[in-house]
DNA sequence: CGCATACTTGAGCGAAATCAAGGCCTGTGG
DNA sequence: CCACAGGCCTTGATTTCGCTCAAGTATGCG
């Protein structure tokens, strides 16, 4: 029987990260592999359908607009997804990062841009091979409805956000989600790294650069949150944070 | 062999109805039965695990935080899924017609109410044992993912109308977006039947319903719409209509 | 006919956008 | 080592788009 080491040493995928990360229910997909009973063969046919890639920081790797040939598994890293308007205007819809799927939402054409924030190392699939990929391992489709559930959520829940709160309820909604992601996906709940410029927060927000600052700040001076020297972020009342976000009591 | 209404006929499913519908590219999933080939055993297993219902005007058939026993599917009316927050405000994610499933975006518990907003009739299936309807259908939970995968593109895209533009904008995206789906989906282009009302446009476009009125009558005045006494909508310049939804050139 | 519901329009207000200035950190070159 | 440029972020002043408050119109129903 093979260790999961040698298994990794013979593919050019690094099986030791997950290729079909699992959905972790909370945090959404991440971290959980599916790949411990797979023979030799499905290794081979993983091969070559897929390839392990990296994306240097501030590239892009999916265009909106271009032919939809690839699917992706984010490794490490963090990429932002977005839609943008012909006069400039952005929209943030996602941020994505270790064990995440870039590519669901995909038509013949990508209907988002994808690009790195940080070096990304990526699996590649071929979107032609999919169906292939699927009646081989039945279990990641399956995996892949429910993921593409949880995103429906999560992007509801993103329409609420954009439609309803204020600049306040926004940023408290965020911070409260991210602090829970890095909470499950990690561990320490001391400071909270964000790896997106305040740009980025405002085109995911639906709000502008200064609103953000400024709500920031607003959360600072109640006590809620502390800003580090760095813009990170530390979480001091969780608890009125969340009630904050959810416009609470 | 069995003619599709004898099937229908046997089944307290009526069959000649979508129960599952394919995915009509363009307008989303709609009017295309998978139906065709099914044997008298799986119909009755279908009838073991779905049923046929009636929702009137008003009333809601899944609710926020109850436990999501069933997944729906829309045979006929419109309803509209909503998500609120403590103090009363809205925010309506979209609606459904004919064909459209409700229930994709569900953990143990519905993230959304769906309430009728005409009489509707569904076919309800318990989420228990949609395990077993996939495994006897596979193409089934194939054109789910497909489902899913467009439900995710159109939330993306209201994610960048609602977070990124103006009122003006938003109603020409949804005349813009509703037309084609009638157009698509039925036929008769030149009056625009809207079975929502303006609160829930607002609630929809994350606007006020006195902003969606002025819009209204901004896109009256500029030629590019007519409001019929009815309140309904004729659109007059289609092509204009999507420039400005697009934000465009 | 009277009332309720849904929609439209107007006036004033306010939250966030825009415009503008200044601080802090990093890297680069003298 | 310091000087300076360029990001990135914060804060202040002013403007604006859409919200709130208010009044009035139209339609449908008992």
């Amino acid at each position: 029987m093979l260790e999961q080491r040698d298994r990794a040493h013979r593919s050019p995928i690094n099986l030791s990260e997950a290729i079909i990360p699992g959905l972790c229910a909370g945090c959404g997909a991440r971290h959980i592999g599916l790949c411990d009973a797979l023979a030799d063969e499905d290794l081979h046919f993983l091969a070559s359908v897929a390839r392990q890639t990296t994306v240097a920081r501030g590239h892009s790797f999916a265009i909106e607009g271009d032919s939809a040939r690839y699917f992706f598994n984010i490794n490490a890293g963090t990429a932002r997804l977005h839609k943008d308007l012909p006069d400039g205007r952005r929209q943030i819809t996602g941020f994505v990062g270790p064990g995440d799927f870039v590519g669901l939402a995909a038509d013949d054409r990508y209907t988002f841009s994808a690009e790195a924030i940080e070096d990304v190392r990526l699996c590649r699939f071929d979107r032609t091979e999919l169906r292939g990929v699927f009646s081989r391992f039945p279990a990641i489709e399956r995996r892949l409805l429910d993921v593409a559930s949880h995103e429906l959520i999560v992007a509801q829940e993103q329409m609420l956000l954009l439609g309803r709160k204020s600049a306040i309820e926004r940023l408290a909604s965020f911070i409260d989600g991210w602090s829970r992601r890095a909470i499950l996906c990690g561990g320490g709940t001391d400071s909270l790294r964000l790896p997106m410029t305040r740009t980025d927060l405002a085109d995911y927000l639906g709000l502008t650069i200064e609103t953000v600052s400024r709500a920031l700040s607003a959360l600072r001076k109640q006590g809620v949150i502390e800003v580090t020297p760095d813009h990170n972020i530390s979480v001091v009342r969780p608890h009125a944070l969340h009630d904050i976000a959810r416009a609470g009591a």
